[in-house]
DNA sequence: CTGAAAGCGCTTACAG
DNA sequence: CTGAAAGCGCTTACAG
């Protein structure tokens, strides 16, 4: 058992509370120099440090921080994390991770957990569209920070990217490429990242002059097996497109599983787009032409913004809006990976 | 503000302790059935949930684990993760997640702000060799489990495979090929994994009566750059090798790439063995042969063996050693890539 | 200037 | 059978 603070007061012969504002450094702290040199040997000496749950209690804060995830295995979410993780030490917080694998169920459950343990504040890439979880967020009045995906426009403090934005210039990229049919993996629509990449891919192909055709899209989800099966869908057609834009990148790596199974050829039969650019997206033969976002970024954002939110106590909604980018790989254009683009991504990782 | 026991009791009339137990389902309890009906009714309307910091005070046990790793965004240690949160959900824990970039500074300051927060326990994935933050987890008696890197042998519960054999098999892999010179990325000689890999591949070189060429036997570190730096310094040898065993899949990819820029053709020209079998080893151009271990349930065991600690109070140390398997890709054999096992992958990818 | 007390929100051994 | 009290280990407004 470690020791406390009444324990030391013994031995240093001192009130408890004295010893309390050695520690924390009290400035309001009059005290004889020699019984502050005498606490703080001691305290060195026991290396004492006050025990984190008896000060959560009393204080009303944890220094605890939650992310709640679809799942951590997806590279997207571990870079997000490290993001977040990275924003908060630096200002005393600790973070705990919970993934959901996409179950409603499972997120709220979460989140009661999370209330239920007082945590300072929660950061929710999870969340779906009018998402109920994130109302009982609000309505609880639990600091919270939603990343990358918006629930009710406006509502909750956000860190995302213009996915309306990056989804016309992917688009636009195919198109300039001379591509008339085009198919689009659009995730799921009760999901702000699969409506707002859709709305955008369709907006795009429209401002063209580019028919749509409906069974061109459709929904796919967000999962690698998803992005297969909905590509195998739209490759089965009579009239089958030669692009697709995929609304990630694990969904285009679906994708182009499915494309070379059904014997076609990326990018000479079938051109791909995702988006979010994980690492993965610049290692695969050929490379992942997609939509760069900065993860990491999204991920220390979210912390600041988070942190400010709980220290200020302000529950003023607050948005940082990223501009995504447009990336050119081999899945687009042939020998674009021997160009200099791929040799920049090789200097990347050596350096990393 | 959540609403606590003494509003719920004023609300009730009855005395806190009342409210606690019928919360708490204590079987003790004789109660009038109305009453009990009544504060139940009042429990599910109010929605309450015991506030977990004084909870954790009191009852000295906060139901939070720790993970400290390396690095999350390596896919070993994410798949690591979800092991540990899906052995530790279901037993009512919720798991911090800290990173610590291989920095011994890092990790100890990480594990003293868990003890600082009295988490129940930590799982260690990023031990050195006789590692002073593990001897200190162990001085203060702070339930935890070390995962594929061991510390002081036999002194900690551990989870992990025999490295000393899979380094074996795959090593006699490259010498069944017909490899005659045989370099090796070491990882480092103060991790456990690295010493006992480099130790199995001598002893398999040794056994089949291979010459050992020191130079071919190099220092690399964990990450991908390690693994091409140290790629290039026996490649560029006079007489360099025809096969190199890496620690890790990362360590390898970082060979491959160097491979590749070297002009060398893979496996024509060199032949490459990884380690652990990460998700991304399958998906790469040629596949990674590679020594498959089971990573998520890795994670699973250790959570369990931590929560066995922590609730009988037992102190003996565990040891959980799984069976490392090769697995051959066209890293190794051409054309692996297109046989049974490529097969297999997809459709193990199909259902995921 | 320092000590003593109250209180954060629970749980549970103990009285009545 | 239920209520009242003690106590987990801190912090800090308040007395002296």
């Amino acid at each position: 058992m470690p020791i406390t603070l009444k324990q030391l007061a013994q031995k240093a012969e001192v009130h408890p509370s004295t010893i309390s504002r050695v520690a924390n450094n009290d400035p309001s702290l009059r005290i004889a120099p020699d019984t502050r040199e005498r606490i703080e040997a001691l305290l060195r000496e026991t290396e004492y440090r006050p025990n984190g749950v008896a000060r959560g209690l009393k204080l009303r804060q944890t220094f605890v921080l939650a992310v709640v995830i679809p799942d951590v295995t997806n590279p997207f979410f571990a870079a997000l994390f490290r993001g977040v993780e990275d924003g908060a030490l630096s200002r005393g917080y600790n973070v705990l991770l919970c993934n959901t694998d996409g179950s409603p169920d499972r997120q709220r459950s979460h989140l009661q957990s999370l209330h239920a343990r007082r945590v300072d504040g929660i950061i929710l890439a999870s969340s779906v569209l009018k998402d109920p979880s994130v109302r009982w967020l609000r309505h609880q009045r639990i600091p919270h920070v939603l990343v990358n995906r918006f629930s009710d426009e406006g509502q909750d403090t956000f860190v995302g990217a213009d996915d309306l934005l990056g989804a016309r210039v992917a688009t636009r990229h195919l198109v300039e490429l001379g591509h008339r049919r085009i198919g689009h993996l659009a995730g799921k629509l009760t999901v702000s990242t699969g409506l707002m990449r859709r709305r955008g891919c369709l907006e795009e192909l429209e401002a063209r002059g580019l028919p749509i055709d409906p069974a061109l899209v459709v929904e796919s989800g967000y999962t690698e097996a998803g992005g297969a099966k909905a590509a195998e869908r739209i490759l089965s057609l009579p009239d089958r497109p030669t692009a697709i834009f995929a609304v990630t990148d694990m969904t285009a790596i679906g994708a182009c599983t499915m494309a070379r199974r059904l014997g076609l050829r990326v990018p000479e039969d079938l051109a791909i787009v995702g988006y979010n650019d994980i690492p993965l997206a610049s290692r695969l033969v050929p490379g992942l032409t997609t939509v760069r976002v900065p993860i990491h970024e999204f991920g220390a954002a979210a912390a600041r913004l988070l942190i400010d939110q709980i220290v200020v106590g302000d529950a003023s909604r607050r948005r940082v809006i990223f501009n995504p980018e447009l990336v050119v790989r081999g899945s687009t254009v042939a020998g674009a990976d021997d160009g200099p683009l791929r040799a920049q991504h090789a200097a990347a990782f050596a350096t990393e």
